[in-house]
DNA sequence: CCCTGATGAGACGTTCGTGTCTCATCAGGG
DNA sequence: CCCTGATGAGACACGAACGTCTCATCAGGG
């Protein structure tokens, strides 16, 4: 009869990665609830937003962690990192919409912890002479959130195949859309 | 004492981009005018988006004008064209932002011809030998955008500089991250 | 110099989503 | 089997933003 909160809190991101406007009542509708009771687990919208936030940064930092980015070799790491990041790409990508739309009143700090670990795997890279080095590691952090992004709306609207996901963006991230003679 | 409808919607694209829930009011009082005056030029805010969707491609379709994509090699083409978007790239960033937002009730066709264009690009790149051909059109094309909204929010948000917009958002489409021999 | 037309300021009514509250219902534990 | 606590449905008031309208003002052309 309660309310399995974690599994709201999962049908409200589905629902509000299709439609970032979504109704409270429809977001209860949808997680086949009453709007009454959405607001009794969540005071009101920015609460469930921020809710979302956590559940969002927690699944990243999961996938951080299972992706094992110091381990191996950058290239490597970072494919294991799309790979798991996969599930998570259409919450992430309304997040960051989130974020990017209203003023960011404070910045939760779990993306400074996430963005660390992400910078760093580049870093790494660098350091290893794996990734070119007139690229900063906050730029390939910035792009590729942004290829993520792109790609989990692709999938979404249909136009690419979700199995090609990871595939699509850790070639274009890694290699580039050059043809180069040593692959 | 008329107003210059096309100053305001300029002034309009500049706040839009920065804060894309600003009210007709706040649009208003940035572009100097009453808010009735803007609603005499603008029936109302989808109004104000729909002149802002046309302002963007007619903008970004003389960018590819400009940039002749059709000549030299696709990857002497691409960097011109990222060279011309770089100044409506915020703009772009704001209406890709309101078309995946709210349900897309129909797409301006000028879209769909910009899309066009730009596949043919790649494919054309790819036909000429200066593409891998394992990465489709639309996704470059797709990842393209990413990464021009990706660089637009960089640069607004001062974690990049402007100047480097064009040098790395080519850099990474074409080369990729990864370090090679032959660069 | 007057007259026309556009503008700015503000009032007003409407719509939409939110947050709160009440009340009847129902499930599950004791 | 009863009682407690959570739930669903709906009513209600509030606030934000919108769209419309009025009216005084002002610039510029005739």
């Amino acid at each position: 009869m309660t309310v399995d909160r974690d599994q709201v809190l999962r049908t409200a991101a589905a629902l509000l990665t299709r439609k970032a406007t979504a109704t409270m009542d429809e977001v209860a509708r949808a997680a086949g609830i009453g709007r009454a009771t959405l607001h009794r687990h969540f005071a009101g919208r920015e609460a469930l937003v921020r809710a979302l936030e956590e559940l969002g940064i927690r699944e990243l930092e999961a996938a951080l962690d299972t992706a094992r980015l110091d381990e191996d070799g950058a290239p490597d790491a970072l494919r294991r990192l799309v790979t798991e990041v996969e599930p998570v790409a259409g919450l992430l990508a309304f997040l960051v919409t989130e974020n990017q739309l209203f003023e960011t009143e404070q910045m939760n700090e779990g993306w400074a912890r996430i963005d660390a670990r992400v910078s760093a795997l580049f870093r790494r890279g660098q350091e290893q002479g794996e990734f070119r080095i007139d690229l900063t590691p906050a730029w390939l952090t910035e792009a590729l959130y942004g290829l993520i992004g792109s790609g989990a709306w692709a999938v979404q609207d249909g136009r690419v195949a979700a199995k090609d996901f990871q595939y699509m963006i850790v070639e274009l991230l890694l290699g580039g859309a050059r043809r180069s003679v040593e692959k």
